[in-house]
DNA sequence: ATTCAATAAAAAATCGATTTTTTTAACTCA
DNA sequence: TGAGTTAAAAAAATCGATTTTTTATTGAAT
């Protein structure tokens, strides 16, 4: 009745989203070609609604239309990153001062909920299974957006989606280098119990200073990380 | 051979930049349904070409995407335009002080040259024509890029490139009240030469904090003239 | 051997018709 | 009278073919 597979019954809107998918997940690499005739024997789409499709992901900068010579898949690079990862923390830092201040009781609640799953949830470690550290990424991911949900601003809230989906597709695609476990496992110990909670805690005490270093901490450190990485990844040859 | 109508050349492009003109500048009024039927009649494109910049429009939230029911240009709202308000002196801000610090001798003189234009059109008053209002709007635009064109920062400027063309929304449909011309003036009383011209010279001193008062007071003034005037907009029938 | 032009192939873009879905209107039955 | 149902009209979405543009190839001339 209310499958979230339903809500998008055109073939634009399924289009849209699997080729959204495709490219976030780097089925379809960067750079790549997006030949309306090609996707639409692979996807089993007519070319008009993956024209479509194609017209809106080229909006969000996820393709790139060049007019009379098609479109591609965005390109990645090391300097984006580190913009996005700029802009990411910036959006993030102000939703969840705004959410501190102007969030309620449901508000609360939802944090409350989005922490205590995380924390039932084993953080990935070096033999983790693909499940968990899948399950653990929606449970880290929603409970940062938690955090930020208290707030009524659209905008700031699309910004912030935009630089995270952006994210997105740098971490998959550095996560899939061969040699990534160790960094990865780097990465994902700082993400730890304790720094979850603490966030956790500043936000729900109105701590505006304390959750502003926990949070800008938490992320700047990821970013480190991440933007290191990112330079090993582009520097090898099938990167 | 370089003019900027050749740059598009496909009707898709055509058909998006015709519409966004239309939606920008209230000749299609917020709320109207975009039926391509209509608007390829109207415009003279193909249902094609208009459903692909339907879709481009959507994403950039200029025009609404209902799934099996059309499209119809965004609606306007006084709380959204405190927030574009808010989010676009915090983008112009902070492009502002990286070009303070990224900026070359290039730059500067783009400053410099926009200025000495903004200079030398007449402000907008009472009796000024049309052409007048539109020439100063321009360089005054004009001015403002040029504060920011200093920094490498593709997302932050794609950023507050949405905000700015959201707002022109809101002040193009506000300055049609038939009784928008005191309030306008009163408005562009506030855009002086000198306070243009001080914030030439602090951003060009790369003195942060003066060009930050500057800027901040500048914006937060026209802010708080066009939220009170969008909310006599809205409270009118024809609005 | 290299540049240029002409041609052939491929791909993108566009059109007009067809199919599907939604909206409107009329109608029946309680 | 009003709720529910069905049929007709309108509109959105989609398809497959056609047109236009770009890219690759070939051959001739310098």
């Amino acid at each position: 009745m209310t499958t979230t597979a339903e809500q998008s019954r055109s073939q634009t809107g399924e289009a849209y989203h699997a080729l959204r998918g495709a490219i976030v997940s780097g089925a379809l690499a960067a750079g790549a070609r997006l030949s309306p005739a090609d996707l639409s024997t692979k996807f089993g789409f007519g070319p008009t609604p993956i024209r479509e499709a194609l017209a809106r992901l080229s909006a969000e900068n996820l393709a790139l239309a060049i007019e009379q010579r098609g479109f591609r898949v965005a390109p990645l690079s090391g300097v984006e990153l580190r913009e996005l990862l700029d802009l990411r923390l910036g959006f993030e830092r102000e939703a969840m001062f705004r959410s501190m201040r102007e969030g309620g009781d449901v508000w609360e609640a939802g944090v409350v909920a989005a922490h205590h799953l995380l924390m039932l949830s084993a953080p990935p470690h070096p033999g983790s299974l693909p499940a968990e550290r899948e399950l653990w990424g929606q449970r880290h991911d929603a409970f940062h957006l938690s955090l930020i949900a208290g707030c009524a601003a659209p905008w700031l809230k699309r910004f912030h989606r935009m630089t995270v989906d952006q994210i997105e597709r740098y971490r998959i695609a550095i996560l899939r280098q061969p040699d990534a476990g160790d960094a990865r496992d780097r990465l994902t110990h700082l993400l730890s119990h304790a720094e979850h909670t603490a966030l956790r805690d500043a936000v729900l005490s109105r701590d505006e200073a304390r959750a502003d270093a926990a949070l800008s901490a938490h992320i700047r450190d990821t970013a480190e990380i991440f933007a290191a990485m990112f330079e090993r990844y582009a520097a090898t040859p099938g990167g």
